[in-house]
DNA sequence: TCTCTACTGTGAGCAGTGCTCACATAACAG
DNA sequence: CTGTTATGTGAGCACTGCTCACAGTAGAGA
C-alpha cells in the first residue's frame, strides 16, 4: 500500500474512532467526518452480511445515495476501506474481551481465562465474517498495515494481563530452561512485556493463544463438521472443556 | 451449490486424481480429461502466485489459449474450480504429512508428532495461498461441499494414527472422567475412530490439532509480527519448541 | 456408409466490479 | 470579492463471471 493511502488511514482513524472529532472545525470538515463515518458503517453492514470478498465500493456508494466515484474522495481504494474495517473488527473484539475480563474477580485467574476465551468465541460466532477477516486469511495483501497493529494487540494484551497477575500473585509455574534459539526468537515480544513475565511463561501464553484461535477457527470454518455435534449447547460444552484444559496446562488452575 | 455442480465435482475428481483415467475410452473422453486436468493445473499455478481472491477463469482460459466461455464446458463456475483446488490442496498436504509420518520409527510417538507438525508447517510455508484456502477463511460459501471432506481428513487421520498406536503400546494416559455433555458432543467423531481411543484422548488430540493449526496460522497470517523474530531459523526453533510442548501435554513424551 | 444427436469451441453480449479523469459547483481563505 | 481548494458528477476503461445463439465435429445407431 502506498504512502498516501497509509497516511489516509491514519487520518480516517481520528474521524472514525473519536466519533465526532474536533468540533472546533469548519462545516466542510464536519461533513467530511460524518460521511467517512457513514461509509465505514455501511461497509461494516455489507461485510457482516456478505463477507469481505463481496464488499464493493460501488454498492456502498449506492446505499449512501452517492455516485460511485464520490466515495473515492473519502476512501482511496477498496483495500483502504477493508483496512478500516479490520481495525474496526479488532476494536470490537478487543472491547468485548476487555469487558469480559474486567467482569471477573481479578484473582480468579482460570475464571478470567475462560471468560476471555468464551468472549472471543462469542464475538466470533456473532461476527463470523469479521472474525474471518482478522483471524482468517488476510485479504488485502500479506503485510497488515501498521495502523492495524495497535488495535490487534488489545486481545493479546488482556491475556498478558492474566499472565502478569499470575506472576504477581506468585502462582506462576517455575520457568523451564529454554534452548538459546528459542529464547532469542522471543526478543521482540519480551520488549513489550513487563520483565516479571518469563520467556517460558510467554511461550505458554502464546501456545494458549494459538489453541484458542485454532479451536475457534476449526469450529467457525467448518472443520468440526462430522467431528463435534452441531448443537450449540454441545459445541459450547466442548469449547469450555477444551479451554479449561488449556487453563490447566498454562498453570492457571490446578490439575483437577 | 447446486446439485448439477456437485455431481460435476464428483466426476471431475475421477479425471483429476486418477491421472490418466479409464484408458478404455473414446478420444473425446480422453481429450476432455486432459483439458480438465490442464485447467486445474493452471488454476493451481494462479492460486499459488496470486491467491484465491485473484483467481479468474478468464485468465486461466487465456493461459490455455482458449476463449473464456470454453472453460465453462469443463468447469461449471469459478467456485467449482476453487472446490477442485481445495481438494487438491488437501491431498497435497495430506500426502506430505503421511510421508513425514511414515518416515519415522512407528514406536517413536513424539518424533512422529513433531514430524507431522513440521510437515504441515513446511507445506504451509511453501504453499501459503493453498494453506489460506483450506485452513483460513473459507471463500466459496460457508458449507464446504461434501467432496472436500474425504481429502480433508487425511491429515487428521495421520494424527489419529499416532493416538491409536499410543493406546496400542499402552502409553496412553489414564482417561479422565468427562462431563456428560462433553462426551455427547464427540459422538460424530467417536463413530469414525477405533474404540480403543477414549473420548478424553480424542479431546487431547483435537486440542493438539487446534494448537498446531492455530500456531501455523498465527505465523502465516502475520500475527507473530513484532512477537517472534522473523528469522526463519528462529521461527523454526520457536515452532519446534511449541510442538514439543504439545507432544508432552498430549502424553506422547515424558515431562522433561 | 449415412444420418442424427450430443458434445465442443466461438464470439458477442449483459451486468457487475475497481478506478480515473475532465468538468461543474460549492465552500472556504485571503 | 476573488482565487484556491474541496466535493460531487457522469462518462469511460479494463477487467470480471456467466449466458447464449451459432457453427462445426466426433460418435452412435440405422
Amino acid at each position: 500500500m502506498s504512502r498516501a493511502v497509509l497516511s489516509f488511514v491514519a487520518a480516517a482513524l481520528l474521524v472514525v474512532h473519536d466519533g465526532h472529532v474536533s468540533t472546533a472545525s469548519t462545516a466542510r470538515e464536519r461533513a467530511r467526518a460524518e460521511i467517512t463515518r457513514e461509509i465505514v458503517e455501511v461497509g461494516r453492514a455489507h461485510l457482516a452480511r456478505e463477507g469481505a470478498a463481496a464488499l464493493s465500493l460501488r454498492a456502498v456508494a449506492r446505499d449512501l445515495g452517492m455516485v460511485s466515484s464520490a466515495v473515492y474522495r473519502y476512501v482511496p481504494n477498496r483495500d483502504a476501506l477493508l483496512t478500516l474495517l479490520i481495525i474496526d473488527a479488532y476494536n470490537s473484539v478487543g472491547a468485548a474481551v476487555e469487558g469480559a475480563d474486567a467482569a471477573q474477580r481479578r484473582s480468579d485467574l482460570p475464571g478470567r481465562f475462560l471468560a476471555i476465551a468464551r468472549s472471543v468465541r462469542g464475538w466470533a460466532i456473532e461476527h463470523p465474517h469479521e472474525y474471518a477477516l482478522i483471524y482468517g486469511s488476510p485479504v488485502p495483501g500479506y503485510a497488515a498495515p501498521e495502523d492495524t497493529t495497535g488495535p490487534a494487540t488489545r486481545v493479546p494484551m488482556v491475556l498478558i494481563g492474566v499472565l502478569v497477575d499470575m506472576v504477581a500473585d506468585g502462582r506462576a509455574p517455575q520457568p523451564r530452561r529454554l534452548p538459546r534459539k528459542v529464547r532469542a526468537s522471543l526478543a521482540p515480544m519480551m520488549q513489550a512485556v513487563p520483565d516479571t513475565v518469563s520467556e517460558d511463561l510467554m511461550l505458554r501464553g502464546l501456545s494458549s493463544w494459538g489453541t484458542l484461535l485454532g479451536t475457534i477457527s476449526l469450529e467457525l470454518f467448518g472443520h468440526l463438521h462430522n467431528v463435534v455435534e452441531e448443537d450449540p449447547a454441545l459445541r459450547a460444552a466442548f469449547f469450555d472443556h477444551q479451554m479449561t484444559r488449556v487453563a490447566v496446562d498454562l498453570g492457571l488452575a490446578p490439575e483437577d
